[in-house]
DNA sequence: GTCTATAACCTGATAGAC
DNA sequence: GTCTATCAGGTTATAGAC
């Protein structure tokens, strides 16, 4: 077996304090001093920063994406002409998500979970190039598994679901130390078995006044 | 009327600034740039970057807060010796903190959604100092609500309550994005009127398998 | 590929004139 | 209270030796 290479253990450490500190908080200095290399190897082997950045995020998001298209795919193919249910629909999207946090101690988890809430042009991008495609296939089967909500009210409901994955893996030291240790988040599985019947009922609930239904023309 | 002195000049643009681009990318001469001061006012007026950031949030929190509490207050009188509606305590919670954001043109909804993942020592004090009473009062509240609910789920759920508020205030941006326009919220009770049935059918879910419910003893 | 040395710049903070 | 000037230190990025 092969030891990391500089490349790698370069990504491995900025994925960590990255994830711990945040990005602007983040030195190269410190990145190359955890990794046991060179100042100058970041940008020899990165161009910059910014694509440091952008490198931390692509190792990982590409696979992930990949994953929740699968279970996707596999839900869809068990579901046949039959309805698609918004539990399996759910775990597609978050189960990847936590998987790979767990797998990479977490440190994958925070940075993720921060992503969506980083200001900067760089996380705009790397959404757009990361993300569009499993929008659009959520997009849909979400809108198979609930027909009959509207549009906009869908378009809400993802963002509150997104808003709950986010904080939830970036934040759950928060939750050990504001539950004094009750809630232990250690098995993925344990997290997704609290999230989804959540969000399933958020997902279910009735569309609140004021709105028009998909169906009423 | 007077003019808005220096020192509220300052905070204004740190608010704007600091819920724009994140703590560590606002540097001191940004901030007294824009609020037409001199960069050492910042250190007449708060000693350093870090009392300057802990004064902007305690500018807006204790009100904030205090606000949540007399809502709670509200809805616990008109209960009296009858049940919490878990609708109300959500309202309680939520509307301040959306109104807030809404006055300020959403500028300290931004910052206050920012607050909860952005890291640092600075917030774990920001939350403890500013939110350790909150925390208490509306964990009753959401006891007495739903008392079948096991402590570790209700964690967990308000847990999940958290994130959802924090990326709807922070990321509102985001998903007039993702939904071309569809989804508008210049108006905090639209928000209300859609994330309050989504979090409220969450909460009344039934609970996952494999716990110990409070009444079990 | 990996290093040293350094350029060019930005940061928070402060001293001291007015 | 408000300014200029500056300090001391950190940052990214790069040039060039090995």
């Amino acid at each position: 077996m092969d030891l990391p290479t500089t490349k790698d253990r370069i990504l491995d450490a900025a994925e960590r304090l990255f994830g711990d500190r945040g990005f602007a908080d983040t030195s190269l200095r410190t990145i190359t001093a955890e990794a046991g290399a060179n100042l100058a190897a970041v940008n020899y082997y990165f161009q910059s920063k910014d694509a440091l950045i952008q490198a931390v995020f692509a190792r990982r998001l590409g696979p992930l994406n990949q994953e929740r298209m699968d279970m996707l795919d596999a839900c869809e193919a068990r579901a046949g002409d039959g309805p698609l249910l918004i539990e399996d629909v759910l775990r597609a999207f978050l189960e990847p998500a936590f998987k790979v946090g767990h797998e990479r101690a977490s440190t994958f988890g925070r940075l993720l979970g921060r992503m969506y809430i980083d200001p900067g042009d760089i996380f705009e991008r790397i959404f757009r190039e990361q993300f569009g495609a499993t929008k659009v296939r959520f997009l849909g089967a979400f809108r198979r598994a609930l027909p009959e909500l509207p549009p906009e009210e869908m378009f809400w409901r993802m963002h509150f679901l997104i808003g709950a994955l986010a904080h939830t893996m970036a934040g759950l030291h928060h939750l050990k130390v504001t539950s004094e240790g009750l809630c232990d988040a250690s098995n993925p599985e344990t997290v997704l078995k609290r999230l989804i019947p959540f969000l399933a009922a958020g997902f279910r609930a009735p569309v609140p006044q004021g709105d028009t239904p998909c169906d009423a023309n």
